[in-house]
DNA sequence: AATGGTGTAAATCTAAAAATTACAGGAGGT
DNA sequence: ACCTCCTGTAATTTTTAGATTTACACCATT
């Protein structure tokens, strides 16, 4: 119900491979090193970025590269590839008002309304950011704090 | 780590005592049934609430009234009652990554950048919806389905 | 063929959220 | 003054979603 640590795991990858996809094979056992996240999870995100055309994957030997230009890659592209419904998620509903009290039985509907303006403007902003902004954002960093 | 469903709770409350609270004493009890909800969760959400000053609450006897008027409560409002600090919750963060990577060190750090970003984007967009609003679209929905 | 990867399913563990139980204390009706 | 109905809140248990672990079939390269 929120935007999970799976993202954040995926653009940690992603950073990953981009920096070092060309001179290492980028495995899953290294990213989890890198990530502190279990080898398993690490190619169940990597399978999702995959099969939206984001990276590719050597099957049998291993290895990920980049697929895309870092601009073409939103951060809300990664949130769907990770969750296709997670915008719908984001926001929590009590599931069982009674259907008996006249707003019990249309609280959904009514919650619906607010929660779908929510949820696109969630998607705009998602939209805004990519993963060049980030790339860049990383280089920044890292050379401050050398 | 989402916008809880605490939130969706405490909307539909606002809603019951806003349509009955002047012609029946709104108890925890009633919420409860209302909602689906336990009267003790009710409970800390009313209590959460009325400490924002939305609502007041008649000790011991019991009884909930609106305290502001419907366009001054605001979404973001609500949240923040609930959850004074739902928005950096908002996102989730994978907790340990390797020190030893240059990634690793400073992910967190650049997934703070665009994060920040994100949740004050959501921030104004719930700022933009009120109560009135919420309010109008159940009356709205209310006469749709009769 | 041996090695070192991926892809996935199934079972287990974990941690956050919610429900339950319990009880002290206030206000109003009688 | 007492009884009843309510709130406020702490402590415990239950539930559930997420993540981890285990296990193994399958694929390329050497």
């Amino acid at each position: 119900m929120h935007i999970s640590t799976k993202c954040s795991v995926a653009i940690h990858c992603l950073i990953f491979v981009f920096e070092y996809g060309d001179t290492q094979k980028v495995t899953s056992d290294l990213l989890s090193l890198s990530t502190g996240i279990n080898p398993v999870t690490i190619r169940k995100i990597i399978s999702s970025l995959k099969k939206d055309g984001i990276i590719s994957v050597k099957f049998g030997t291993g290895g990920t590269t980049l697929n895309c230009l870092p601009n073409e890659i939103t951060l809300y592209r990664i949130c769907k590839a990770i969750e296709p419904n997670f915008a719908s998620k984001l926001i929590g509903v009590h599931p069982l008002p009674s259907p008996l009290c006249p707003i019990g039985k249309n609280i959904h509907k009514v919650l619906d309304c607010s929660y779908q303006k929510i949820s696109n403007d969630l998607c705009e902003s998602l939209k805004n950011i990519t993963f060049e902004n980030i790339i860049s954002d990383y280089h920044k960093i890292q050379h401050d704090y050398k």
